[in-house]
RNA sequence: GCCCGUUUAGCUCAGUCGGUAGAGCGCACGGCUGUUAACCGUUAGGUCGUAGGUUCGAGUCCUACAACGGGCG
């Protein structure tokens, strides 16, 4: 295994936890985000910049990298890593969540999923084996279990019959998971039934992965609340000792509340998606760059930040790179945007060692989003 | 000078048999949570070139004029 986590600490006051990721020689603190690059690419960023702005493990995706160029064409290449130059550590998603977020109309079934190639329409069958396969030979760092990931709107009675299919896809994938270098992450789901939850836990846990997953916790429009029962009651059943991973997770709040809940790993597409659609994390909230009112504005995107992007631009320029759609504003806005939630993770972690997330929390929602506590 | 064409939202244009107007883009604002997303959504915006005429009713038919484009002299 190439990636080793250690604990170091767990807060007093909330379920927060403080550890470190050794990768390459290389040591990375928790918690963690990990921005999204599922071709193979943080969207607008070079490695270089990647690296720049404070990242540690970066994601792909086994689906979009299966279809294209295909996992013999990296695997041949030298794995995913040399492929795309970057020798920090990957985690690759499944495909699990492609299954819920492309598909219309999908057929779901003991053996796998069939659905519809989004690039062609072809018909496509995925397997917890195929998933596995594909992975291993991407090489990534982390694989995830390949995983039903059920609408917020599914019923009780369809999530446990979900949850129990994902637990049986869980031990498939993981008996023909063979990369010794690689670690293998089971993906708790049950919606926000703490039963359901209890149950997808335990039984995953009982497999003995390398780390957990909670999973179906950023779908379609379920509320805060459910989200929050939903990670509480993952990491309640899950073992101190292995990495807890909320998967999609980007909204600073929804990120702080994961750690107070003893959640490890944030991944999220958000700091690049709101960039290139004209957004920008402050730490005085969100702003929209294509706003008339930045016009004129010859001020860095935030007062206090020290990314590359606010040391050398303003807000007036970039604004005009959006509307002119230049690319280079969607590069800027990314390196701001994944700086931000980094920095936001280390504030965090200083918190967590002080004892004092909690009234951090607050005073970030009172700064962030106006609301007080 | 003569002939033809065009004139409708900021721009480019639709507009049926005559029943008081639409689109795309732009502008403005909003949304985005394991990327089918440099995407999606929502407002605002019009004395239909001008003046007459026919008609119950004209963006639409008729006349004159104007501007613009083209052709022939």
């Amino acid at each position: 295994m190439k990636l080793q986590f250690n604990l170091k600490a767990t807060d007093t006051e909330t379920k927060g936890r403080l550890g470190t990721i050794i990768y390459n020689g290389k040591s990375y603190n928790t918690p963690m985000f990990m921005p999204v690059g599922t071709n193979a690419t943080v969207k607008t960023l070079s490695v270089e910049e990647v690296k720049e702005v404070g990242s540690g493990i970066i994601l792909a995706n086994t689906y979009h990298l299966w279809l294209r160029p295909g996992e013999d064409i990296i695997s041949k290449a030298g794995g995913l890593h040399k492929f795309m130059n970057y020798d920090g550590p990957i985690l690759t998603d499944s495909g699990g969540f492609q299954v819920f977020s492309l598909a219309k109309k999908k057929d779901i079934c003991e053996e796998g999923v069939y659905f519809k190639n989004h690039l062609n329409g072809d018909k496509l069958f995925l397997t917890p084996e195929k998933s596995i396969a594909i992975q291993n030979k991407l090489d990534s760092d982390i694989a995830m279990s390949f995983d039903e990931c059920p609408p917020a709107t599914a019923d009780y009675e369809y999530l446990k019959q979900s949850i129990k299919r994902t637990i049986r896809w869980a031990k498939r994938g993981k008996e023909v998971h063979q990369n010794p270098n690689q670690m293998l992450f089971g993906i708790v789901q049950g919606g926000p039934h703490y039963e359901l939850r209890k149950y997808s836990a335990l039984e995953t846990v009982k497999l003995d992965f390398d780390g957990y997953a909670i999973g179906g916790v950023a779908n379609d429009h379920e509320s805060k609340e459910d989200m929050y029962k939903a990670f509480e009651y993952s990491t309640l059943f899950l073992p101190t000792d292995k990495l807890r991973y909320a998967m999609g997770i980007g909204e600073p709040i929804d990120i702080i509340e994961g750690v107070i809940r003893g959640i490890d790993l944030f991944d999220c597409v958000s700091p690049t998606r709101l960039a290139r659609h004209g957004h920008a994390h402050t730490w005085t909230g969100k702003i929209n760059i294509k706003n008339s009112k930045y016009k004129e504005d010859f001020t860095a995107l935030d007062q206090n930040c020290k990314c590359y992007t606010c040391q050398n631009y303003t807000r007036a320029y970039i604004r005009h790179l959006i509307m002119a759609e230049e690319t280079l504003g969607a590069r800027l806005l990314s390196i701001h945007n994944i700086y931000f939630l980094h920095e936001l993770m280390k504030e965090i972690q200083k918190h967590l060692e002080n004892h004092t997330l909690i009234a951090f929390k607050n005073e970030f929602k009172k700064a962030y989003y106006g609301v007080e506590e």
